[in-house]
DNA sequence: CAAGTACCCTACTAAAACAATAGGTTATTT
DNA sequence: AAATAACCTATTGTTTTAGTAGGGTACTTG
């Protein structure tokens, strides 16, 4: 699990598919305007992010991309690991023998940490984003 | 919050450090040969992780690093926070102008998530992870 | 059917972060 | 005095991140 402005840049694209979702597709020069992110940056995040089926495009006049499911059932842990190559940062490759077993029990523990973290993102989905974005809004409207 | 490498190093050298503290202050001489850590690399992370006071110096023979605190008074989240810049991501420096709002939204949710992390990673201490260590210790010598 | 739209794909480039190397100085112990 | 190990700075190579360029393909609409 790697943890980097890239996978900020996917949480926030998909947010924004989430959040205009009523309008049918969103294109990604839309999502580049609003969200500030390079058009072919975008394009290069959500060629991932269709290969994971977590999107569907459509092509032509109108066309773009929307979500693949509900926004209960899309997590942040996927749209992360989507767009990032999860290498395995064991020296040993996952065979356990690097230092006499001292060392591969720190990975063994990071590992675990890894999995934790993992974990705890599988469980925020676009909705509860989405809908912490709606009470904001409320909170700003009430406040103007 | 970023996740890389760099702070799995960290976290790595810190739990050497939690690990060996009987004998005293460890040496990065030491951590290098048991982590496969460079040692100038090494230092690097150690001078963050002294400047964030986590980590003693002892200089000349017999000399080295050792945890500042007890190993249940440190947690994941500091030791990463320490060798990571904490870099502003968003792209108004944290002004909330960005694009009339609507983007600043997305950042405050992405912060929201960010901080998040850093609560689950806080709760997670090197105590723990020595802990879960000794645990798979044992297991490995049962099963030989 | 022609024009425009927007996805799709590959290659390249600039900048940043990561990781390591090199070459010292300073404080401390023996 | 000599050895040790922290401390410090600069430089280098590699990888990742982010953006640019330039095309192609599928689809809609006038």
């Amino acid at each position: 699990m790697r943890l980097t402005t890239r996978g900020r840049y996917a949480v926030a694209a998909m947010l924004d598919l989430a959040m205009h979702r009523d309008n049918g597709s969103v294109s990604l020069a839309d999502i580049s305007s609003r969200q500030g992110i390079s058009l072919s940056y975008l394009e290069q995040l959500f060629a991932k992010l269709r290969q994971q089926k977590l999107v569907i495009s459509a092509r032509g006049p109108g066309g773009g991309y929307r979500l693949s499911r509900d926004t209960q059932d899309i997590n942040v842990a996927e749209i992360i690991d989507a767009v990032n190559e999860s290498i395995d940062a064991t020296s040993c490759s996952g065979k356990g023998n690097c230092n006499k077993g001292d060392l591969c029990l720190t990975h063994d523990l990071w590992n675990d940490l890894s999995i934790q973290i993992h974990r705890f993102l599988h469980n925020v989905s676009l909705d509860s984003l989405v809908h912490k974005h709606d009470v904001q809004l409320v909170t700003l409207q009430q406040n103007s």
